[in-house]
DNA sequence: TTGTAGGCGTTATCAA
DNA sequence: TTGATAACGCCTACAA
């Protein structure tokens, strides 16, 4: 199965020659044959598939002022970022969803900085259609030049921006994850719940956190510890030690993910604490780490694929019916029992 | 900092309105500053700035013939690849290496079946000006679609090709890091070494094996059991139980990943073993999984950030000077010393 | 060193 | 329903 050459590529001309027919009506018969006889229809697909031929991109983009093709942000990159499997599994749902389309994906990863020159170019237009973004973590700059821009754009995660800026955005219903975790816990007998959130400037932590607290205040129980880390093992590494340290009484955790919660589980077994017996453990996400933890972790069910899935059926919607301003889906999320509560 | 409209974008012949030169002359000046005069360039480059213009990518592609994008293929994506933080790391250094340049990274997963035809596609030329494979993975199809097209490529990872296609690619050195791992546990005084490999049809295990054949051989041991997983935490342990079956003499284990080293320390606890007093473990790719086991990992550095650049800039190289054919280049390991040894 | 002019492969407009 | 024909924005001989 060998590569055909890109050199002398068959181009419209060479279709509508074999078809017998004007380079327009090839070209309207390839793309979506509005107008064109049966006959001509037929004779121009097969001449397509005769030549070989497929549309030459650069051209196309040049008259319909489209690239047919949509970037993937994903602004501060580095060690969080991809220590972490949920901008892989979120990746892998856009793909998916993207497959059966003629939409390739351009990836803009961020540098150090935030809305970088090439970032800002990538927005332009210049590069993409529309832009899904996934704010795992703080992206004020992007959603402020998105917001600024005409570009359909899709956050994957609630956005954290400082103006009221109106966005689309797709996200896991945290809220409610964080209650069914101080549900969950209260339920088991907790006396003493504490929490290792992310960033206070992050949607995704922020809306955990309101969550559990709700969850506690719904069972009459007072405001617990909580300690910040930044979604990094090391971060959260001290901030376990730290809570347990100035709070020696607390019997559970609810961790803002699930790579944290690895990190909270080797200091409660350093310390000699049993998990769930001395001290209970909730994490969010479900990454395959979940399930690899020792002991197994009780965690939130974060969908990323699906995440991804849905931004680009949002984006598509955007891209087909014009921009939408600002729709938000939220999709359920649900607590996974292991071994450590 | 609002994104300017792509509507009624700027183009060259504005910048040259404003320059007062000709549009050959501004975009002489734009593109290298080739046999303009000081002048000329001087104000062409006030005018792009002051009219804040942006090449049109698709009018340029359409004359130069290239799309000053690569793609970044990655067959067979799915599990295995996503819980395994190589592949994000690559491309972490693919995007720094690229982050100077005009280029921009197309992504291409790919879906089930191997060389698909969107896989295809890509490799025509439509998208790419060349092509960059991570095939931590067997490649088999990807390897054949590229040998037989004069788009240039570089393989992260010596690719398994069935036939001697001649292929470019960088790889980190594996057999040296097998024979590292042999070396080091005879020394700490193993005497019934065992190992679990990857596939036995991918170029990293094999390799990783043959080293490690070599450095028992080279000390005079015998040929050890091993047994064969796929990089999936599930057949890890079940090769792990498998080989401790058979074997329960094994008191060192080489394994081919850190993500299976974790499975397998996992393994080896739930059976009693200790670690390292019963059995010492390497692993391979130091990831941060590996500090971040119980014990934490001893286990061989796979850069795969350098992976990602050095394919970039071998990438550039082909680009420039014309394909080259079938260099490769050999990243050093080294082993790191933690606390499984 | 500069400008003129032609063409890259498509789509879109407008008559026929 | 079809076919000339004119853009789209840029690069690049070629001539000046």
């Amino acid at each position: 199965m060998a590569v055909q050459q890109q050199r002398g590529a068959p181009t419209l001309v060479e279709v509508a020659r074999v078809a017998g027919v004007s380079r327009a009506t090839a070209s309207r018969a390839i793309n979506g044959g509005d107008r064109v006889s049966p006959d001509a229809m037929a004779a121009v697909q097969a001449a397509v598939k005769q030549v070989g031929y497929r549309p030459n991109r650069a051209a196309r983009s040049l008259v319909t002022k489209r690239t047919d093709s949509i970037a993937v942000v994903i602004p501060e990159s580095g060690r969080v970022l991809f220590s972490d499997p949920f901008f892989a599994t979120v990746l892998q749902g856009v793909t998916t969803a993207l497959s059966h389309t003629e939409l390739q994906i351009v990836l803009a990863l961020g540098e150090k900085g935030g809305a970088s020159e090439r970032l800002n170019s990538y927005l332009r237009g210049q590069h993409a259609d529309g832009a899904i973004v996934v704010s795992h973590h703080r992206t004020d700059k992007v959603a402020e030049l998105l917001s600024g821009s005409t570009m359909p754009s899709v956050f994957i995660g609630r956005p954290w921006s400082p103006v009221d800026t109106p966005v689309t955005y797709i996200d896991v219903d945290n809220v409610s994850g964080g209650r069914l975790a101080a549900e969950h816990l209260l339920a088991r007998g907790a006396q003493h719940p504490a929490a290792i959130s992310g960033p206070r400037d992050m949607g995704a932590p922020v809306d955990r956190l309101a969550g559990w607290h709700q969850g506690l205040a719904a069972a009459g129980r007072p405001p617990c510890p909580v300690r910040f880390a930044d979604f990094t093992v090391d971060s959260a590494t001290a901030a376990t030690g730290q809570l347990l340290d100035d709070h020696p009484e607390v019997d559970a955790i609810f961790v803002a993910s699930d790579l944290m919660a690895s990190a909270a589980l080797r200091v409660l077994r350093d310390r000699g604490r049993r998990v769930p017996q001395d001290v209970r453990v909730v994490g969010f996400d479900d990454m395959d780490l979940a399930r690899t933890t020792e002991p197994p972790l009780t965690t939130l069910v974060n969908p990323a694929e699906k995440l991804g899935r849905g931004a680009v059926a949002m984006l598509l919607g955007q891209l087909e019916n014009g921009a939408d301003g600002h729709t938000q889906r939220i999709l359920p999320t649900a607590l996974i029992e292991r071994e450590t509560t």
